[in-house]
DNA sequence: GGCACTTCTTGACAGTCGTCAAGACTTTCT
DNA sequence: AGAAAGTCTTGACGACTGTCAAGAAGTGCC
């Protein structure tokens, strides 16, 4: 069932333990693609399956059940996701440098990305319904909303004003404007990722303007 | 299976198309309450019908599938939300007046129908993925941002200052509010309401202030 | 080679799903 | 009253779900 590790073989062990860690995580990133082309609430086990090279069979000896295999996966989307900013931060020279760049960004995650991000949303929601991703979700979340927070008290550090919002209503607006542009990206408005980039350098401005 | 009216009595046809449309109505209120409750993925015909005072088939007298007994669900939704902020709008004398009634609208719906927006945001996602609610949910969510806009621009009037965003941009930044709002209110955390109040108020202003 | 252990496949299980048809019950009209 | 139309229940169907157990296939050690 779990995973068993030989009796007296100490200098394997390690091998293996990396070994089912790297298939779990071969494993996790099948289901992703699957999720976030089917959505949760039509993907199954052997949907995951088959869009890996193993048999269904398989994800029950790497995981307990189904939710630990999407608490899981949502664990490693959040690995992937929340330093996505942060070289820009690091780099970007001058106030005007930071709201590009991160304008930019928004733009083309948006373009490159839209499927996982339509997935975040997705699960995001299940965690309204369901206890059981709640927890990871919320942590995810809220490393979402400090990732923001860097760029926007960076940004109104540059530029010389302070912030004229908390990290959680800095978040909470440009994920809406992320979320609209989501919506239409992926319903055929090609326009979507130029409008959200000025939409994005507009709002960065306003947060930093003193009312 | 579809309805069918008796041949030559045009006098009671219309009577019973009522009672048929009623009916439906009724089932669509039993529907949205159960999705409301456990969410688009766990929704199932028979809990449906467990949450109505009729049989599982019943359903499939007066819709010809799931698909239409959603979108069904969807549009009566849609029907109830639209006009929701709009007496505030007529009553309101005064900028100042106009925005405490509406965040305190905001506040109180989030508060009283929490469940019933987990849903439509549950749904909006689903369209997302699936071909068969989109244009359903991209019409409700195009109200939406009508029913926003009309505030947004009505404050303007009020308070002498152009608006200082598109109708579009305006709606996904309300919405992130909600939606944060909601995620916290929802998992717990009793402020959300006060909070979004807050929020959407001092949006509100900045979204009349020029730059 | 034989052995211990890990890894993976196969097939089955109990349950649920949407759908539908047959028929019973109810209402309405003549 | 009897016929006809409308309404609802019951039970079944095939397909799909998560889960699990039995065993085959693969791997490394003596």
């Amino acid at each position: 069932m779990t995973q068993v590790v030989g009796k007296n073989q100490e200098r394997i062990s390690r091998r293996q333990v990396d070994k089912f860690a790297e298939r779990r995580a071969q494993l996790a990133a099948s289901a992703l693609q699957t999720l976030s082309e089917l959505g949760y609430a039509r993907t199954s086990l052997r949907e995951i399956a088959q869009n890996s090279e193993f048999s269904h069979g398989v994800l029950h000896y790497y995981f307990r059940d189904k939710v630990e295999l999407i608490t899981y996966c949502v664990r490693q989307y959040k690995a992937e996701c929340v330093t996505r900013y942060d070289q820009i931060v690091i780099t970007a020279g001058s106030a005007e440098e930071l709201k590009h760049g991160f304008g930019a960004a928004m733009a083309g995650t948006l373009r490159e990305d839209a499927t996982m991000h339509r997935l975040w949303y997705d699960l995001r929601n299940q965690a309204l319904f369901e206890e059981s991703f709640r927890d990871d979700v919320l942590e995810i979340d809220q490393s979402l909303e400090q990732m923001i927070w860097r760029i926007v008290s960076h940004y109104a550090e540059l530029a010389g004003s302070p912030a004229a919002a908390s990290p959680a209503v800095a978040y909470a607006l440009f994920d809406g404007l992320f979320q609209q542009a989501l919506l239409r990206f992926l319903t055929g408005r090609d326009s979507a990722p130029a409008d959200l980039q000025a939409g994005v350098e507009q709002l960065l401005e306003r947060l930093v303007t003193p009312a």
